[in-house]
DNA sequence: AGCTTGACTTTGA
DNA sequence: GTCAAAGCCAAGC
């Protein structure tokens, strides 16, 4: 399913993007929203990512808050498996907070012009 | 139909 | 730089 498909359900284009974050990268819940074309319901795709759960393939911890903070932690099975599953990718957490973040960042909206074209 | 609730972001002080 | 307040809008009740 394409990501620009307009018809298909909120939550399923909120996955499909999330699907695409490569390993060991991370982006926000902002960029997301702006890829699905409405910047304003960033908190939306937060809403998704607890409907995500039992969606195996996909990957919700490498959604984070703006700042880099692992806001959403408490949703998962248990409140350090957001840490360790990225710990297991590379990326480094202190405190909650994911060192280096904008290294880290993946551009949604970058990888959309490329999957659009 | 209306009201509440957020895994958020932006803005203004 | 920080902090509080407001805006956002889909889902659930």
């Amino acid at each position: 399913m394409k990501i620009s498909d307009q018809h298909a359900d909120f939550f399923e284009r909120v996955y499909e993007i999330v699907r695409l974050i490569p390993k060991g990268r991370v982006t926000n819940y902002g960029s997301i929203a702006i890829a699905l074309g409405t910047p304003k319901s960033s908190r939306m795709v937060g809403w998704a990512m607890n409907a995500a759960h039992g969606k195996h393939d996909v990957p919700a911890h490498r959604v984070v808050n703006r700042n880099g903070m692992l806001t959403g932690k408490m949703h998962f099975a248990t409140p350090t498996k957001m840490q360790e599953l990225l710990e297991a990718e590379g990326i480094i957490i202190v405190d909650d907070q994911i060192q280096h973040f904008s290294s880290h960042f993946w551009d949604v909206t970058e990888n959309l012009l490329n999957d659009l074209s």
